[in-house]
DNA sequence: ATAAAAACAGGATGATCGACCTGTTAGGAA
DNA sequence: TTCCTAACAGGTCGATCATCCTGTTTTTAT
């Protein structure tokens, strides 16, 4: 006898329909395997009993496994990259140090956590890219989107005179690549050693082209 | 009626055993599948008719899926980086040009091709390194033998004093994790972008740590 | 109030997965 | 030659996969 089933009959055979709540409950649930096991690994039987949806609840919110993985990149891992990345470039004071900071804080709470499951965005990408166009499209648009927003933050130190004898559009794609290749290689070693190696060369590298530092 | 049953109807009945032959065409079938298509979206059906093999001799080679994995990472995968990666250090001026070149090569074949498919390595890397911890380790040596060459070439630049001022294991690793990086956005994107800014990016880096270039 | 639609329950479906089985043949050792 | 084992053939197995079905209840629209 599941929880629900007692809350029913606690409260005399009464259903709560609750379709943000469930569906919402889905997304996390399959954000949280997809990123920890992958896309491809996770069953959608797995992630009912995850979610404590049944088939029927699972069928009408989302029909398709493709479908709940649009939505978990849509919902989820771009509202990650978002706050991980993209936030913090509006309050600090240059790009080289909103990076190091970033890199900084995910060191520490890998190294607390005691395990590597990758960055989200970067799971997704390689187990999706392969054969569907379209999440393809929805993953590319996310790294876009980072890539964005890390450029016209380079831009404006440029502008501010921050900075200079740097291209705004390379360097950004550099420094999302090296934290994604970095990743990749503290997941497949499970340990944060890459991160801290290019955490320090992005610095050195940044600190040259930006004035007093 | 496949090939080797008129083979067999021609030559009267006479079958021929070629253990490593076979075991070639299963490797070769399954390291082709493996990168293109990622290893658990690759069924061993699938690899059968690839390699025109029964079931019987798959089996027999490859009992279990994920021998076969270790296979195509150990025979495949790893000469893939040291052909691409390794072997062009030894007979290149210094680090950076052999970087570059290889670089360079890559993205051109990249062109060629029309699509990409993304980095060997990296490819095995995420879709494996979830369950398995003795997968995880032989991918986690590709990398580690992957550094220690680019490391090693970078310390015989500084011995030589044709470079300085530079770590060579971090370099090593914001190289290699830079590649791995564009590697996966030029995948996600289907566009060889990134790795050509990050080739330009890693050129302008060492440079300035080598002196006359 | 009543009809329509959305939200959910629970189970069934065929397809495909990786693994394994029994039997047969080739090839080398004795 | 005899014999034994590796090499292969071809099929089967239960499990699991994603999807879809019918039926019931809740909510909304009119």
């Amino acid at each position: 006898m599941c929880e629900q089933d007692q809350l029913r009959t606690m409260t005399e055979n009464k259903r709560i329909n609750d379709p943000e709540g469930v569906r919402r409950r889905i997304v996390d649930a399959a954000y949280d395997a997809f990123v920890t096991q992958g896309y491809l690994a996770t069953g959608m039987l797995e992630l009912r009993e995850r979610a404590s949806v049944s088939g029927g609840a699972m069928a009408h919110h989302f029909p398709a496994k493709r479908d709940l993985g649009l939505a978990v990149i849509r919902d989820r891992v771009s509202e990650a990259v978002r706050q991980t990345w993209i936030e913090p470039l509006r309050t600090c004071a240059d790009a080289p140090t909103a990076i190091d900071s970033i890199f900084e804080s995910i060191i520490d709470e890998l190294t607390d956590k005691g395990r590597v499951s990758g960055c989200p965005l970067n799971n997704m990408a390689m187990d999706v890219s392969h054969h569907d166009a379209e999440m393809r499209e929805v993953v590319s648009a996310v790294f876009v989107a980072w890539h964005e927003a890390l450029s016209a933050k380079f831009e404006r130190d440029l502008e501010e005179k921050q900075a200079s004898g740097l291209d705004p559009h390379s360097v950004a794609t550099l420094v999302i690549a090296a934290y994604s290749g970095a990743m990749a290689m503290a997941k497949a070693r499970q340990d944060v050693g890459p991160l801290i190696e290019c955490r320090a060369e992005l610095a050195t590298l940044l600190t040259a082209k930006y004035r007093r530092r």
